[in-house]
RNA sequence: GUGCCCGUAGCUCAAUUGGAUAGAGUAUUAGACUCCGGAUCUAAAGGUUGUGGGUUCAAAUCCCACCGGGCACGCCA
């Protein structure tokens, strides 16, 4: 397990309080390791004076000042202080630093970092049907279950993307309809649009394109295998749309799981069977039904409609069985916010079928609203009044895009302006990351230029200043960020870490130069800081799936 | 009515998940190297963190009650 530079200095922080006080094996250790607000108050602190204060019985300061002796006796810290209520405040030596430096520009960031256990998690996104395109509300949720599992992936565990559809069910049937009803209209047929149908302009595309190569065969015809063929013309056709999509936002999925093969398969059928045998069904006016209400808090749910039809429901329960049998130690769906509903009758089935609890996680996202003309439109796939992701991926470019999603909290709703998103290049902080990049980039380029010869790796010793120092910490706080993600799955604490890594940048290339020839040794140094910034920089966009370029 | 999420500067959002003087962008105003990219930097102004209680050394953060917004409460998915 990699170790960061956090837990490093909780342990021997740790380990000062046991050598100084009896503390039993079953105190808390809920202090923390702090970046102070201002550097004047160090580089790292600890409330542990405070947090101890109650249960030792003694005033914090005194407390603290028990640990000073011990902490400046270690290699690494240079001075210690003791301030406001009880926070300890210290300083690392340069030497620390420097020696860290060394690690990162030697790749460090680049590899697996192993601060998770190296387990096989599923994450399960997007999975929207093929009945019509992504809306923005989709974008969202695919940047989050992308960067999560890169984050996971960096973080050691080994990740599948899955995207799961219903490529049978009511709306398909819905779908094929109103591919129909199109179709028809074209032959010079008027049909109703079926209620609850569909409604979007992308079937009248699909409609053209298949009247101009089957002609009129179909008008006024209906039956099952004229369905069958219009169903299978509108998943192909949406699926392709769809997938062209994700491929300029570039997501990519390892497997895509159809619905239909859960019953091709007989999974439906054998989760019936164990739900079954442990008494979790009954029948009630002609339909089948999962006592919810054995296992949650809820109402119980119909897994087989009167019409004999199974219900999302049941196959979504299926679905997770064979995620389980999958040999997955664990599964995250990622959820918009109006699905959340959901969740407790999947805990139920999941407990009924007997899969451990913590196997399968639903990840939840606070939906998008859209601003336009100062009005909130409300989107509906349905009704078709919503934006698609592809027109806006069009507009703003897939860097904008996938930043301007993950850099808000999930659980936050984000209220989306099309108009300055459409006209504009959105006013986005990507591009003061990457102009980061580009910075150190024509550094090089420059010391180039001025038959500067750079050396990787050395002269770090001339990192010294207090300015240097503190922007060294922010570097090695980069795995901190990476497992903070894995437990809180808060992407947006990546874009606020890189946003932050290229503010400090920009500042101290303002105040600083790099390439001076009348002295290399500390140009040279502070090219091997640009270095350093870089590598780390490049890893965070990469894990955000953002370009890292050399210009812009 | 019940459950979940949210409410922070004019606007869009942060706040190291209980820490020190609540911060950025944007909009407004005033500035910056004859020099490595001005897509940058520095500063001013902008706040009773929806309201009222409570918990404690410490609350935007946790608890309770209200107010306001979103979502869900289907034999839809």
């Amino acid at each position: 397990m990699y170790t960061t530079l956090l837990e490093v200095l909780k342990d021997a922080i740790s380990h000062l309080m046991r050598a100084n006080y009896n503390l039993s094996e079953e105190d808390p250790e809920a202090f923390r390791i702090e970046i102070p607000p201002e550097r004047k108050f160090g580089h790292f602190s600890t409330n542990v004076a405070m947090v101890y204060a109650k249960v030792l019985k003694k005033a914090p300061r005194l407390i603290a000042q028990t640990l000073v002796g011990g902490l400046e006796a270690l290699p690494y810290i240079a001075s210690v202080s003791i301030e406001g209520a009880g926070f300890i405040n210290f300083f690392l030596k340069p030497s620390y630093f420097q020696e860290r430096t060394l690690k990162i520009l030697q790749g460090e960031y680049a590899s697996s970092l192993s601060l998770m256990p190296a387990e096989s998690i599923q994450f399960e996104f997007v999975s929207a049907n093929p009945t019509g395109p992504l809306t923005i509300g989709h974008g969202r949720q695919a940047v989050l279950g992308d960067i999560l599992s890169s984050v996971f992936q960096k973080a050691g565990v080994a990740v599948t993307r899955e995207y799961y559809f219903n490529d049978a069910g009511k709306q398909m049937k819905l779908l094929s309809r109103s591919l129909w009803v199109r179709y028809n209209r074209l032959c010079g047929s008027e049909y109703e649009i079926p209620e609850g149908g569909y409604h979007g302009e992308y079937l009248v595309d699909i409609a053209e394109r298949f009247h101009n190569e089957s002609g009129a065969v179909y008008k006024d015809q209906w039956d099952d295998s004229i369905e069958a063929i219009f169903m299978e013309r509108a998943k192909n056709e949406i699926f392709q749309m769809i997938k062209g999509t994700l491929e300029a936002i570039q997501i990519h999925f390892d497997v895509y799981y159809t619905e239909a093969s859960l019953f091709r398969d007989g999974i439906v059928e054998e989760v019936l069977e164990q739900l079954k045998g442990r008494e979790a069904l009954y029948e009630k006016d002609q339909a089948l039904w999962f006592k919810t209400s054995d296992f949650e808090e809820d109402q119980d749910k119909v897994l087989i409609r009167s019409d004999g039809m199974a219900t999302y429901f049941l196959t979504d329960i299926a679905y997770h069985y064979e995620k389980y049998r999958r040999g997955f130690s664990k599964v995250y769906d990622i959820w918009g916010a109006d699905h959340h509903g959901h969740i407790t009758r999947m805990n139920a089935a999941m407990k009924a079928l007997g899969i451990p609890e913590g196997f399968f996680n639903v990840i939840l996202h606070q939906m998008v609203s859209l601003r336009q003309n100062e009005e909130i439109v409300k989107m509906s796939k349905r009704a078709a009044n919503f934006v698609t992701l592809d027109e806006l991926v069009r507009n703003v470019g897939k860097d904008a895009v996938r930043y301007f999603f993950a850099m808000v909290d999930k659980d936050s709703q984000l209220e989306f302006n099309i108009d300055l998103a459409l006209s504009r290049s959105m006013d986005n902080p990507v591009y003061y990351v990457q102009y980061a990049l580009a910075r150190i980039h024509s550094l090089f380029e420059n010391a180039r230029n001025k038959g500067f010869t750079y050396t990787e790796n050395q002269n770090l010793d001339r990192l010294d200043s207090e300015d240097e120092t503190f922007m060294i910490r922010d570097l090695l706080l980069f795995p901190e960020v990476i497992r903070d993600i894995c437990t809180t799955q808060q992407i947006h604490r990546l874009t606020n870490y890189l946003y932050g890594l290229a503010y400090a940048f920009h500042n101290y290339y303002t105040g600083h130069v790099f390439v001076d020839p009348d002295r290399p040794e500390l140009s040279n140094a502070r090219l091997n800081l640009a270095s350093a910034f870089r590598k780390t920089i490049e890893e965070g966009l990469k894990l955000l799936g953002v370009t890292a370029p050399e210009r812009m």
